[in-house]
DNA sequence: GTCTATAGCTGGATAGAC
DNA sequence: GTCTATCCAGCTATAGAC
């Protein structure tokens, strides 16, 4: 893929301005060929379908993303700093309008099996980013023996999506769930200092709760 | 809306049905009829458009479910419980289909402004009860004071929704995300539990983080 | 590789008989 | 209130000229 004609880079680009501008159910041949400004039937020349392009692009345009954030996760040493990472990912991609994608395909996957796969794993890039950090700053952190780390980056990544698509129907509403999450997060750092005393208390609760199998 | 005549209701019914079938890209005046059993002209004239109709029956399924549930909601008076009710609730309705539906609208409305307005309202519902319990509960708890509990409220909705598209591209990853967030749970045990030394040293903490100021 | 043209289908919406 | 019939727009996909 290191070489790419320009037309097929064009739908490429296309087809997620085409979703970001008029969501995936109005997504077609011909409007993802207008957005690239090419002729409509090179959509099924260079991809065989639109369903084809559309997962093409959505595994491209995620791993880019994705590439451009692996730094600042890697440079992530804190819960706080992820948050605040998380925050500002959220609004630099809202800004480009990528979380917005991913939420449509997400959304489209729904009414469409032909989606599900490309937008499962363009979202397992992103788990599996946030996977690492995880587990690697909550290192012996009691957060860790609480939740399984795999679990907890799924939620984070259901949350935001959600959290998206929250935002085009109730814009205030969304921004007060973000703000008591991320004041909620002080409780998250409380339990990352915590003494063995408390660390004891805490584990003895957890006792009484079953610990879920993780899957695969 | 107390009497209303069969075929308005059927096609009330047909909606809710053909989104849960076949997701909001999928519904169109046609298979919401033959889903109602009814003429498609019969849309037009006793909705005006498809998108009419489309708000009518989410409010209206959106409210028979939030009633359904007000009992319930009320008996709860603790966290546990609430989370309890909340799973039990995930389960139920996503067994009817219902929160499908919601989602679906959610996604809907990213697209068609014209599903904005009934998709907030039923999201304001749901919101509505969720924060009148946590309200209850919280009263007094060091959670309260930690995060707006209208901001709460918000964020277990979109999370919620979140969590059932998630489940629609990669169910197990959405399973292990639930199972995380119980588990996460015991944390806001002990923090309700917390003794006044250490409430006091929550509130240290949350002094140095600003408190953000929550939209009406 | 790129274009035009078009077949074949589905959808929103309306007119008018009953 | 309900039905049939129909118009027109937009869609996927292909055939075939260049």
């Amino acid at each position: 893929m290191r070489f790419m004609i320009a037309t097929k880079q064009k739908l490429l680009d296309g087809a997620i301005a085409a979703i970001r501008e008029h969501g995936v159910a109005g997504v077609s041949a011909r409007t993802i060929a207008a957005t690239a400004g090419v002729n409509q039937a090179l959509v099924f020349y260079h991809y065989g379908s639109v369903h084809e392009l559309l997962a093409a692009a959505c595994r491209a345009a995620t791993q880019t993303r994705v590439d451009a954030y692996r730094e600042r996760f890697a440079a992530v040493t804190s819960l706080r700093e992820l948050l605040d990472l998380g925050r500002a990912l959220h609004e630099e991609e809202r800004e480009l309008g990528n979380v917005k994608v991913l939420a449509q395909l997400l959304a489209g996957a729904q009414v469409d099996e032909k989606l599900v796969a490309p937008t499962a794993s363009a979202l397992a890039l992103w788990t599996a980013e946030i996977e690492s950090v995880l587990s690697r700053i909550l290192a012996g952190s009691p957060i860790a023996e609480i939740a399984q780390v795999r679990g907890l980056a799924h939620a984070v990544a259901a949350s935001f999506v959600g959290l998206e698509l929250y935002e085009g129907a109730d814009p205030a509403g969304a921004r007060n769930a973000f703000s008591a999450l991320e004041q909620l997060a002080v409780l998250l750092e409380v339990a990352e200092d915590l003494g063995p005393v408390a660390r004891r208390a805490l584990r003895s609760r957890l006792a009484k709760a079953r610990r879920p199998r993780v899957s695969p």
